[in-house]
RNA sequence: GGUCUGUUGGUGAAGUGGUUAACACGUAUGCCUCUCAAGCAUAUAUACACGGGUUCAAACCCCGUACAGACUACCA
């Protein structure tokens, strides 16, 4: 029996050969250097900070050279598949503004790009043509082994302190004949297509990584499965040659976890003669946990899952920036000379990626985001707080929009100018911050008032204050002089050095007077500049306050 | 066990034979006619994993050791 025959029993209605996809899908039309990337996700539900850094790489390098970026879903594992995944997938790329070129979704039939399907699922036939062609040729072969042979496999090897897998004498299945596989499969064994591995472990080849530079890594020579028995489905390994190659991907971004992979993957596409795509492992998201740094987890830790920025409301931009910043610490400097530049623009080098492993410092987030934030109008942090809100907090939702420009004046507060605050690193901070100058928050409070001062202390300053000093109506240095006025007539000192000499000679200080009035209307001992706090209040509020105490 | 990769201050890291070993984040202190935030200034860090070698000279090149990580599925 030869190989063309038990090829078309595998694949008896597998009529079109390599050759007719190589003309279906030719070489894309670019110009010199564009480079072709994609983002592969398997619908599992759910993207890792990880996923996101080497989704953010795939755009730049795109982008940056005019060239495509796709979008490819990897479903060939049922088992795993997630409701709605790739709902998620496409919400998270278009709320970060990462809009692939070339797409297809399946709920609402949208579909772009000249290299499709873009849905493994649907490629089956494809993969199949490519699968029948390695059997023809004998470099693939249906094998059946069941779970048990390999689980025994495997223990023997373990116990002879061997290499685990299926190679040489293990891949029984390569060496039967053609009959007694067709016979098998007649018979309805199940079975998988295995690669007919053609390499030598002993023997190392050269490869070029673009992170780590050049390497020697040994053949591969195990006889990996490219077919799933379960949904005459390809495993990632196949997938990937075939995909990648087909919709002509010249960069491929990756987590560090696939390095493993490349002797496999080298001879894959040398057994089709195929040109390799140039590889980016991205290092991996690492977690300090306790003494110990290991990878970060989605079950540990929360801010592995890209759900964790868009629910603390992390600003778009600065989870970019942060994560640029581990992809090439010189993004930093770049960002400094070009400030309003889209990130898309800094050309990246994958020389200097750090090949092994990064912390995420969520505290290099909160800076960069505090930064933004306070670069921006009060509207536009508004808007961007209603947005938010609208999903997370719907009742400061409605509040907000109830005092809409109340809001922004709030917001406003010490911003548009040279030194603006940086009160906030994410949206879900803002509440906090602001919280007591709205009415309907203001309730069950607790006054953190200073223990240094009794209560009847309080009462004269608040009481003398507002009976006699207060005036909506003054600028800012006549508010001063009255608080210099209060402090000096109850004997706080106005002079914060004279006073910090001799404390004792006053009753306090002018701040103390100032943080009585502080707490007193907003019960907090810390707020921005307590005259403007007392100008957006207003006098109606204030007063209605202050019977509160 | 095997294969591969890595190791520069608390964090991200620059630097690839000659540097006082950048920069940024963090931390601390001080200053700034009210607190906080910001800003400014200063400081901080036992920083080139360890041991050998090559060299006039090593964070950088070579060898070894240790440690860490990834992979070692009909998962991706």
């Amino acid at each position: 029996m030869t190989n063309q025959e038990l090829a078309d029993l595998i694949f008896p209605n597998i009529t079109k050969t390599v050759a007719d996809y190589e003309k279906m899908y030719p070489l894309r039309n670019l110009k010199e250097g564009a480079k072709v990337t994609r983002y592969a996700p398997s619908p599992t539900g759910f993207m890792h900070i990880g996923n996101f850094m080497s989704v953010t790489i795939d755009y730049v390098l795109a982008k940056n050279s005019g060239g495509v970026f796709y979008l490819r879903n990897e479903d060939t594992d049922q088992a795993r598949e997630v409701e709605g995944a790739v709902e998620f997938i496409r919400h998270i790329l278009e709320y970060y503004d990462i809009n692939p070129d070339e797409y297809e979704y399946r709920d609402t039939k949208e579909s772009k790009g000249n290299y499709g399907p873009y849905i493994q699922s649907e490629r089956k036939e494809i993969y199949h043509t490519f699968i029948k062609h390695l059997i023809i040729e004998g470099k693939a072969y249906p094998c059946f082994l069941t779970q048990e042979e390999m689980d025994a496999a495997r223990e023997a090897q373990t116990k002879d302190k061997r290499r685990i897998g299926i190679y040489g004498k293990y891949a029984k299945y390569r060496y039967i004949s053609n009959e007694e596989a067709a016979k098998r499969i007649k018979n309805g064994e199940k079975y998988t297509i295995r690669l007919r591995s053609n390499g030598n472990f002993n023997h190392k080849f050269k490869f070029t990584d673009l992170v780590n530079g050049d390497m020697e890594l040994p053949e591969n020579d195990i006889d990996i499965p490219i077919m799933k028995s379960s949904n005459q489905l390809p495993t990632y390994h196949f997938a990937h040659l075939v995909d990648d190659h087909l919709m002509r991907t010249t960069h491929v971004v990756r987590g560090q976890e696939w390095m493993s992979s490349i002797p496999l993957h080298y001879e894959l596409f040398k057994t089709f003669g195929f040109k390799m795509p140039k590889y980016i492992h991205t290092p991996l998201i690492l977690k300090k946990d306790g003494d110990k740094i290991r990878k970060i987890s989605k079950r540990l830790d929360p801010e592995a899952r890209m759900t964790y920025y868009e629910e603390k409301g992390y600003p778009v931009y600065a989870v970019i920036e942060a994560v640029m910043t581990i992809a090439n610490s010189n993004y930093e400097v770049w960002r400094e000379n070009h400030p309003d530049a889209k990130f898309y623009e800094f050309e990246f080098s994958p020389k200097k990626m750090s090949s092994s492993g990064a912390l995420f410092d969520l505290d290099k987030l909160d800076n960069i985001s505090k930064n933004y934030l306070s670069r921006l109008k009060a509207k536009e942090v508004y808007d961007l707080l209603d947005k938010w809100s609208k999903t997370y907090d719907l009742e400061f939702n409605k509040l907000i929009n109830k005092y809409q420009d109340y809001t922004i004046n709030v917001l406003n507060i010490e911003r548009e100018q040279k030194k603006p605050r940086k009160d906030y690193a994410s949206l879900s901070e803002v509440k906090s911050q602001i919280w007591y100058m709205y009415d309907e928050l203001f309730k069950d409070v607790t006054y953190d008032f200073d223990k240094r001062f009794t209560s009847n202390d309080i009462k004269v300053v608040v009481d003398e204050y507002f009976n006699n000093y207060y005036d909506e109506a003054d600028d800012k240095d006549t508010w001063f002089k009255k608080m210099q006025d209060l402090a000096t007539k109850l004997n706080y000192c106005i002079n914060m050095k004279e006073y910090k000499e001799n404390p004792d000679k006053f009753k306090g200080s002018i701040a103390d007077i100032s943080n009585i009035i502080r707490v007193a209307i907003t019960t907090k001992n810390q707020t921005p500049d307590l005259y403007i706090i007392l100008k957006l209040l207003g006098k109606e509020r204030i007063l209605k306050r202050i019977n509160l105490i």
